[in-house]
DNA sequence: TTGACTAATCAAACTTTTTTGATATAGTAC
DNA sequence: GTACTATATCAAAAAAGTTTGATTAGTCAA
């Protein structure tokens, strides 16, 4: 199905973006320790409620973080498994080793 | 040394950067199979030079690709060390298990 | 119901990244 | 040397991403 195949490779590039900002590892960073509500992480890390509502909702989509809410509070983790699976893609470069030197331009 | 782990994440975070864009990836997709001349890579992909130019060059800062010089021609090849370095990063994630639930807010 | 509180959303300003087309540099062949 | 080719670089325009402050929606407790 074509559509699986897509909609995978849009997962891994989001996947890839969420990684690629410093300030949303830091989040990452902080909930590798243990899963935390906004207000915690806002403190945490000294920033603007949107700001990090923004960047939350950028890993969230890229799969990397779950969230779960209880009373008035949302409490966000690390989704392992989003972790994992971009793990693998890297992993597939391993597995194969291309013949270097190439043949001849022209 | 500080300076050491600065770079290292700056490195990390430009490899993840890197490896968000499609049209990366594609160049990516196209050294997977050989070391190709940009040449090639700009028939394969067919996009203006310059712009193949701008894409190499963000993936050689990130590490991913290096190059060679052969006559005219430069010769881009993936760079497995860097791959592997990103997927070890992720990898570091497997090897925890955070305790799920949090503790409560407040 | 009211008021206080948590978090998401929105629009506008701002910043960074990407694209485009033109030009520069460097190697090769004549 | 000149002409030709391959690639990099540059500046301006376009597009995408981020920050900010204000507003909104939902929860809880009095």
């Amino acid at each position: 199905m074509k559509t699986t195949s897509t909609e995978s490779s849009t997962l891994l590039a989001a996947g890839f973006h969420a990684l690629s900002d410093s300030l949303r590892m830091q989040i990452i960073d902080e909930l590798r320790e243990a899963e935390l509500c906004v207000c915690d992480l806002c403190e945490e890390l000294d920033i603007a409620q949107s700001k990090l509502s923004f960047h939350l909702k950028i890993l969230k989509n890229a799969g990397l973080v779950q969230s779960r809410a209880e009373g008035r509070w949302i409490y966000y983790r690390l989704n392992l498994a989003q972790f994992i699976a971009l793990e693998e893609y890297l992993a597939e470069f391993r597995r194969f080793s291309p013949i270097w030197p190439a043949r001849k331009c022209e």
